[in-house]
DNA sequence: CTGTTAGCGCGTTCAT
DNA sequence: ATGAACGCGCTAACAG
């Protein structure tokens, strides 16, 4: 367009508002008359131009609409301005909070995010992270699959943060389990119940640091406990264990989340079971829908929100990932009614 | 293992596989003793080379454990390999089923999915969208706040399709609004009920439309109708309309969704109120705890999942971009406890 | 303070 | 069937 005069410029000012093709630094440079490298410089490093062109070339920016193309700007520098965030299963309602913790600290700075389910498959897990890869500046890991050594090899490639587990070899933003499974089991111990059930997820490496706390502590207490599996960590999986759970005896029972807990709930109200009187619950998590089931459902709070949102501020700050931080957030007792007494 | 060659190459052959860069076709192609673009040739159009060094290639790029970098191939295509889902409010269950089926779809074909918010607000929409644009090859907008001729002028850029909304000037998937609300004022009319509330969500263009329509319907049906608008479709703002709700001596409310269903729900049952009898609750959404209040919720239930897969299907599809296809699936009404005649 | 020159990793003409 | 050269948009040396 501009066969320019030195000194003129403006004369054909056609508005090249080319519907499709974004403005790049080459169409500001070239109507203010200056070098790309030039306009490059004054839109990243403030300061290090002449601030009157400095000025003169933001508002060619700004009239043309133009928006760094983060893909080009990621190839020179190595970074892309985008985190990921890897999870078993999206519907979770778990992740729900921790998604929103993580994104909106991504945002705030900046960042953008991209999510991505492995449907709790090692697998898959492993391969979605080595795709990822060179598109991202880190990875979050939400309840991994893989083992302590590979997603320490994955993590020499791009920084990894383990959230909502513990990762003996990355740093990691996870619940208190031991403070919350004490409050637990002195709540049922209080009660008075001398048997309970762990509903457990068989497979996945956060549930054994559960299960083997969860026996230490009722071994402690002199109360007998049993593992009972469940199939998934679902509604539907808890439904399907209230017959494994009838038949144990026990007088309680430890949920591996909230979701669980529920379908163990509406399982036994389909069966005509009273609760707490049949049996004690307690979820785990403290989803939104918990204190709207009958009964309101007794829970281990974990701060999901504020995982996600101090797993991605030390995944953004440089610092945190040199010395592998461990951060341990509380893991609070909710009382509510679906905890009581033992009839038997 | 080739250390065949002769003449050249190998010798101190040391493995490469430093920590951190990963290898680029650069390296394959000296490792077989090739040009880059053969083996790019090689990589992703097979067939146009020679089957033997195409074998050879392959085998190479295995031992290196080579991925494209998606960002370096973005630029000379100008596609990326990834499309954006923005929505208003990412803890709204209602979102998630639709981001799964959204995230499955891309998933199964090979693309990366970027997630992001805008917290119900028409300017952060637009700037996300704008910011956006440049890394992925389509944008999903669900519920959106922008009107249809800005979403047009965006849709110049990359491919925007509508989703759980109605966009005229673009591509859409959306329930069956229509339907969905005459089977609830049919069911409600048919209770005995003679006076309603529509708990709506100010500003929203979707909510616009749910209005006239439930005004249309209700009119049809002689039964008396009136808008209550609540500050935010969540649980919170449910529970905050309750007083309004008794106010207006209405027997029975349509919600904004099940959110704003489980509010009320929540909070009647605090001020002591026995519902269905005080008045009747039709959600909007069906999630997943819907069943789980007391009372079970009597829903729309909303095709979430198939939404999103139906909407990323129709953005995948070069074909159904070129027509603004409209996508209507079916919106069905789930009778459970929480509607009855009126005591009034 | 600004212009020149080189790449980042890859796809894609062109030649060969 | 393969190689050489160029460009995508931008940043980063290095000159001037």
């Amino acid at each position: 367009m501009s066969k320019d005069e030195p000194e003129t410029t403006d004369s054909a000012g056609a508005p090249e508002a080319r519907a499709g093709r974004r403005p790049t630094i080459y169409d500001i440079a070239q109507r203010v008359g200056l070098n790309p490298s030039t306009v490059s410089r004054a839109l990243n490093k403030p300061g290090r131009t002449n601030a009157a062109t400095e000025e003169k070339i933001r508002a060619a920016a700004a009239e043309l609409g133009y928006r760094a193309n983060p893909m080009a700007r990621a190839l020179p520098t190595g970074f892309s301005g985008t985190y990921a965030i890897v999870l078993p299963d999206i519907t979770n309602p778990v992740h729900f909070e921790l998604i929103r913790g993580a994104e909106q600290v991504a945002r705030a700075n900046g960042f953008t995010l991209i999510i991505s389910e492995t449907e709790g498959s090692a697998e898959i897990e492993r391969e979605t992270i080595e795709t990822l890869q060179p598109s991202v500046d880190g990875l979050l890991v939400v309840a991994s699959r893989l083992d302590d050594a590979e997603l320490a090899a994955l993590a020499t490639v791009k920084p990894i943060v383990g959230a909502n587990h513990s990762t003996p070899s990355l740093p990691s933003v996870a619940p208190d389990l031991p403070m919350g499974l004490v409050a637990a089991l002195d709540h049922l111990d209080d009660l008075g119940h001398r048997s309970v059930a762990y509903l457990g997820l068989g497979g996945a490496q956060i549930n054994r640091s559960r299960w083997d706390l969860t026996l230490d502590l009722a071994d402690a207490r002199g109360i007998a406990v049993v593992e009972i599996a469940v199939d998934a960590p679902t509604v539907e999986g808890g439904a399907d264990a209230l017959r494994r759970v009838r038949a144990s005896g026990v007088t309680a029972v430890l949920a591996y989340n909230d979701l669980v807990a529920h379908g163990l709930l509406r399982a036994a109200r389909s069966a005509g079971l009273s609760l707490p009187e049949a049996f004690s619950v307690i979820g785990f998590d403290d989803i939104f829908s918990a204190e709207l089931a009958v009964p309101a459902l007794t829970t281990l709070r974990s701060p999901l929100r504020e995982i996600g949102t101090r797993a991605m501020e030390t995944l953004i700050d440089p610092e945190h990932n040199r010395a592998p931080s461990k951060v341990v957030l509380p893991l609070e007792l909710i009382v509510r009614e679906s905890t009581a007494a033992p009839t038997r």
